[in-house]
DNA sequence: CTGCATCCCGTCGGATACTG
DNA sequence: CAGTATCCGACGGGATGCAG
């Protein structure tokens, strides 16, 4: 696995002198701030689940297969106080409660989207990579 | 913030059924397997520092300003089993160790870039919708 | 300068049981 | 059906001290 040897490419990111220069401190960098509210277990596959239609609960709960519904409460919940998804209550009896992305969830979508291109694409080498430094 | 009411977009991402389809289960899913590695405190920013040139020990850890040394160590190691990232060192005294980005970490950064753009331009949107459901 | 070892605490997250 | 409450083990991650 050989070291960058070359210039930088093009400018994919700001640097975290630009992020800083931009008023950035430890407590105010919008990375960290947003980025540590979906970076755990379940939020990803949520949005995922969601992405072109509401689900019910239960629906939800067997679409992710092997969540809790301790953490699928939970992750719910969060996801819905960042804005990323609402919850409908329909008082029936019994009730029924439907999650469906908000606009601004529906707009991270192709940004994750990136991400995960790149990791099924990547997945393969990466498998590699931990086999071959575990060896050493 | 009102809930989903149209038919889905472009199909941004895959469904969590075709992701199956392809031969997913809940230990082999490309996103848990990749994501998981990088989705901890510090892995992106480290990625983002080393984006324009090698860095050695010293200086990430004053890129980053508030890393303990045991968590750089501890995620570089990570990154580096990834094969995100290579580590060199030049038996020099006292010795240096230096990093620098792989092509594969390289290769990260553009999908990396989308998801922080989003974060960027969407913070104030989110900080909003926090105080609201807070508020609730 | 770079890195490991230890201690320690807070949070994440699963299992289970109980409610409207 | 859609949660809430409790218990508890595992892990993340900071502080400090030691070593090559």
């Amino acid at each position: 696995m050989p070291r960058q040897t070359k210039a930088p490419p093009d400018p994919f990111l700001k640097s975290l002198d630009d992020i800083r220069a931009e008023g950035f401190s430890p407590d105010n960098c919008p990375i960290r701030d947003v980025m540590s509210h979906i970076n755990d277990k379940w939020s990803v596959l949520i949005l995922i689940a969601l992405q072109d239609r509401p689900h019910r609960f239960g629906e939800l709960r067997r679409a992710l297969a092997d969540i809790s519904q301790r953490m699928l409460t939970q992750t719910l919940k969060g996801l819905q106080r960042e804005g990323l998804l609402s919850r409908t209550v329909f008082p029936t009896t019994p009730p029924a409660v439907e999650y469906a992305l908000t606009p601004l969830g529906l707009s991270l979508l192709p940004a994750l989207g990136a991400v995960i291109r790149w990791a099924e694409a990547n997945q393969a080498t990466i498998h590699a990579a931990r086999a071959a430094f575990d060896e050493a």
